[in-house]
DNA sequence: CTGAAAGCGCTTACAG
DNA sequence: CTGAAAGCGCTTACAG
């Protein structure tokens, strides 16, 4: 493999000029610059990125961390920041945690990812693994989607969102409310977000609307589609006249309502449901929910992180955005 | 900043045996061992990944590259194969293309990327964009879920998948049969899966079971649950008697099975459905579908990438796995 | 505008 | 078992 010294000799000059050249430097004479750009070509030179970096102090990387990928959610999420990062020079370079023994891995501070310019981590209440619940990384870095007044975070109102969907919610005299989701297996794997939902909308029916505590149930169930479905199909057993439901996410409602669809039941005729997020299939399937601005989630945590980067700025953030409740025929 | 210097010169031994220590050398006296580890721990050193990658020549991380994230079936091989790769000290960093203007940074010889011990490409042909078809790296590196033979790589015989759905697809007289997927919006975007499934499962129709060509009709639909939800709507309005379907994965026939049933259509009664993939959701919904070894594909391109690096081996990798017919209620 | 040289922070033979 | 020193391949003031 060729180097910038292997390149400097063979366009005779120096290789701090090569530097230059690869690193776009408008002070070099066009001919010494087409010099060295024949000389790159003819040694097939590729610059080795480790050196650049430790020389260079940077690496125009950014780390983003998720808990899982495989969901809507984090592929909208991940594609909003790179094309904020992209437009700003910086390109992203992805963590999911997949497993536990992935977290462990990835949890050690002289890993790769905290030795990037910055992070943005999603959904994920990590800092509290680690020492004064920092991140083990002088890097600026910025949590989205989860609640943290510890640190810089971007999240959208989860307890508002559950007081929309309990302001929203159809609710059949006498009849039982079932909030479904809320069960995050792992601590550190999860964001609490799901527990605000609940509790906002535990709150609201209770103080608001006079709903007695007795009528609400929460049956705890993975982010899983699978699962839920399931759970559709064996509460649908038990009930006898209509009933309404809170799924913490899209997916979970879904999942529900092709369970209970699978018992001759019907959203909107034989119960009430409202879900979350706002997934692309929930149109098609007529799904009443609470959208969250995922993109806008994205765009400003990448914006965020940048001004971060580029102005040293130390002020705390502490950025909450609102959801909104989208009327179909579900609910 | 700490650096090794510093901890060398607080624990009193040379930078040499504070490098040892942090390599797990077991040549180190205890008593130093112990005193390095005191002075890391008093300086709060963290030691330099780049200045590390750059010394050793090696990165202990493997590249993983997949055309999107968001959906099960990257989920379940990029997990898959971070498990092998664990297993034999390797860390894995993802470059999900995202997008267009993605992939054009990515494709750049001097991207990090690159410069890791190896690469794992899934479900991509990108080899096309580069010089000789290779990619512009000395590492080693494996395909995955797509068959080139110009390198090495590893796949599951789509062709065979497409002919298993043929032998077995339920054939109404005189009806409609009906491809769905294979549109694939951007040639470096895809992998050729599609149509080898497609070109399997028509050939054993037209050349087995003696269809005519005629009755076969293709749709190109993303995939997308979306797209092929309205697919199912559409298509079943011109339906008047029963017909065949062919779903390239089994999200679009998710997808078209739930449009299909907004206009009273159901599977395994107005129409049989066969899909591909055998994804989570397949089961609870009663499709039949043709199963991917999705984790021995990822268990396998890992273990094969990691015999490349630490034998140097150089011989052809051509791997193919089979598919499998899985029976259910919609066919 | 260019070149010589120091420096980034590690690892790795090698001598002892 | 340890230390001194060279080396990995870049970037970056600085002198000219």
């Amino acid at each position: 493999m060729a180097n910038v010294k292997d390149v400097a000799k063979l366009a005779k000059v120096s290789v701090g000029t090569v530097s230059k050249v690869l690193n776009n430097d408008p002070t070099v004479k066009p001919k010494n610059r087409e010099k060295v750009m024949k000389a790159i070509e003819k040694l097939n030179y590729v610059p080795n990125i480790h050196a650049k970096n430790l020389s260079s102090g940077k690496t125009n990387m950014i780390s983003i961390i998720s808990p899982t990928i495989g969901d809507e959610f984090h592929e909208r999420l991940v594609s909003a920041i790179d094309e904020v990062l992209s437009k700003n020079g910086y390109d992203s370079v992805f963590f999911p945690l997949l497993s536990r023994d992935r977290l462990e891995r990835v949890s050690s501070p002289s890993h790769f990812l905290y030795q990037t310019d910055g992070l943005i981590v999603s959904s994920l209440s990590l800092t509290k693994m680690f020492k004064d619940n920092k991140f083990p990384t002088p890097k600026p870095y910025i949590l989205v989607d989860t609640r943290d007044e510890m640190n810089d975070c971007i999240f959208v109102d989860n307890y508002h969102g559950g007081v929309l969907a309990a302001k929203n919610i159809k609710i059949y005299p006498n009849s039982d409310i079932y909030i479904l989701g809320g069960y995050e297996s792992d601590e550190v794997f999860s964001s609490g977000v799901f527990s605000e939902r609940l509790n906002g909308f535990i709150d609201e029916l209770v103080n608001q609307r006079g709903i007695s505590k007795k009528r609400i149930k929460v049956i705890e169930v993975a982010l899983s589609w699978k699962e839920s479905f399931e759970v559709g199909r064996n509460i649908i057993k038990n009930q006898k006249k209509r009933f309404s439901v809170f799924a913490l996410s899209d997916i979970i409602a879904f999942g529900f309502i092709e369970g209970a669809k699978s018992e001759d039941m019907f959203p909107g005729k034989d119960y009430s449901i409202i879900g979350y997020d706002d997934l692309s299939f929930a149109e098609s399937i007529k799904l009443s929910t609470v959208r969250q601005p995922i993109e806008l989630l994205g765009q400003t945590a990448a914006e965020l992180l940048i001004e971060k980067i580029t102005n040293h700025s130390n002020e705390k953030i502490q950025k909450c955005l609102k959801p909104k409740y989208i009327e179909r025929k579900s609910n």
